[in-house]
DNA sequence: GTAGTTATGCTCAAGTTGAGCTTAAGTAGC
DNA sequence: GCTACTTAAGCTCAACTTGAGCATAACTAC
């Protein structure tokens, strides 16, 4: 018997961040469609995933990537990328696709390559909630996802409570992490591009656009992925500062720490834990850039790492 | 060109404690070595990964996998699977291997299988600190670290700041969630069987069975992998209750815990703490098994998750 | 010079943590 | 039945942290 070969695809949600907003490095594809820098892992040229990773980055965006993690491995069948997509894939392959997190504090120049540093809300515009809970959830998720947790029959319970949780209502708090949880509810009810695209069936309703412009293959679950894992990690490793410049304000940071989150913070306390924390020093240089007093410039405590300092900051809610 | 292939193995840490240890469930090898329960992921034949686990572990042990997540996937070249290992693998082909963790309240009769619960001390004796830091860490780990440090050229520097940290030396904060590094570091250095094996190198200095005992393939990376995330989650998820029977008292419950994070915690300051999550509630009925004053039994209440408690236990060092 | 904007400092009550002490309610040995 | 031992469970207190708001300082723009 001819085995089923399997192809691995490595892709990379690639985040900076700055005072409006939290962009991921993005290619552009023939349809219009939006995609995460990504490649196929080659068994005989790649001693390790992420080296591979790394090479595919540099070649579709002239981007050198710095800190990178692994976020999972994800083989469900019927969700991989159609077969045009994974350049000298085996035909009939099954697809694995391994998501990898990578930060860097600026926004490169990569206008000679078909990439884009895109804001991440456009693929989820219900996880921003910096100016209050977007009316988005109220008006037309929740009660799309509501009709679909009452239509599951013996599911239904499940279902609607998986919803509540997820998206916070009914009393429930929003729980920024939970990004991977809000997508996979709103693909599995069929309202996203892709759970269409996927399944081949027919759209119950047609997918509306605000619930986030689509991405190819499983790219924005990877993407969904990267952002949950990036909000809980950014409390309790230090891991902001991968996205800051060498010296900062702490409003520059706060903005950062907000824009990642999708949350307002609570600005003396947020200072004051900082202070506390040992994770950064003044310069006692300060910025006229305000539009204010002038603010003080910090950079990060390296050293702090090494004084088991190694949470990350905290997120007081303002 | 014939690409060379790749295969999938897919390996379970399962888990289950009580009082007095932690265990994962192993399997027995020719060679005497232990190993995860684990196999060949069947792009044919497997839909998920996940379902492809269950069979392989089912097959091995008899054991039926209740909660399961996914922990890593390994992929550099070198140190997975010898070929014989993995059954049916394709001669020449790379291999890649997705490492599972799973959780059980009890360890179930397994003896028709060639398989065992084995306290995961035996593979990594220096994580157990529930009667003071262990002398092995000062007597052998330290020194033949530090020496493998000291030897590394350009590299010293970087590899004594990882020695102190992850083993907590030089006032360094014992941090048991570093398990990995840990592992990671004894490999590099060269003092685990497993790095003598996979480098096909003459040991530089025989390893020492004090130094843990080996594992087949990548398993012990596996089970050091499970073990730190293991106990990161436990404290921000209610994950203990996994491993916990339907009633038990709050000693149980805390024996657990310090069997699994390998300190000894503080009781009262722990009692307080669950009183005050919300986690557990009295039953109202009594054992006399303490062998002093009757404990009262408690359960878990699953409600807690849905009023936003999610999270774990907290553990006061004691 | 006035209004607007941002930085930074101070305070206070409420809650949490670390650590220890005390009393209660059993068992085992004599 | 008394004594020693063991574990449960309740109480206390100081030190610290958190949430929230108010006050003052130092700039820019008009």
């Amino acid at each position: 018997m001819t085995a089923t070969p399997i192809a691995v695809g490595l892709s990379a949600v690639i985040v900076a961040a700055d005072g409006k907003a939290p962009y991921a490095l993005t290619t552009r594809h023939a349809d219009g469609m939006a995609g995460l820098p990504h490649g196929r892992f080659d068994p005989s040229g790649h001693r390790t995933f992420e080296l591979g990773l790394r090479d595919w980055v540099r070649a579709q965006t002239g981007f050198e990537p710095g800190y990178v993690e692994q976020l999972y491995t994800f083989g469900d069948l019927g969700r991989e990328l159609p077969q045009a997509e994974l350049n000298d894939a085996p035909t009939g392959a099954r697809l694995i696709s391994v998501g990898y997190l990578g930060l860097t504090p600026e926004r490169t120049d990569i206008s000679a390559f078909d990439a884009v540093w895109r804001d991440w809300h456009r693929h989820f515009p219900w996880e921003d909630h910096r100016q209050g809970r977007p009316a988005l959830i109220a008006e037309a998720i929740a009660p799309a996802l509501l009709a679909w947790a009452d239509a599951g029959g013996k599911q239904s319970a499940t279902r609607l409570s998986r919803v509540q949780l997820a998206f916070g209502l009914d009393d429930q708090p929003w729980i920024e992490e939970r990004t991977l949880e809000r997508y996979e509810l709103i693909y599995e009810a069929g309202l996203a591009p892709e759970s269409v695209r996927d399944s081949g069936r027919k759209p119950v309703k047609a997918p509306s656009a605000a619930l986030g412009e689509p991405m190819i293959s499983d790219h924005r679950r990877i993407l969904a992925t990267a952002i949950g894992r990036l909000r809980g990690k950014i409390k309790y490793r230090p891991v902001v500062f991968e996205l800051m410049p060498e010296r900062f304000t702490l409003l520059d940071l706060q903005k950062v720490v907000e824009s990642i989150l999708g949350l307002p913070l609570h600005k003396q306390n947020f200072r004051r834990s900082l202070d506390r924390s040992g994770l950064v020093v003044g310069l006692g240089q300060f910025t006229q850039a305000t539009g204010g007093r002038p603010a003080e410039l910090f950079r990060f405590r390296r050293e702090a790492l090494r004084e088991g300092h190694a949470s990350g900051v905290q997120t007081p809610r303002g």
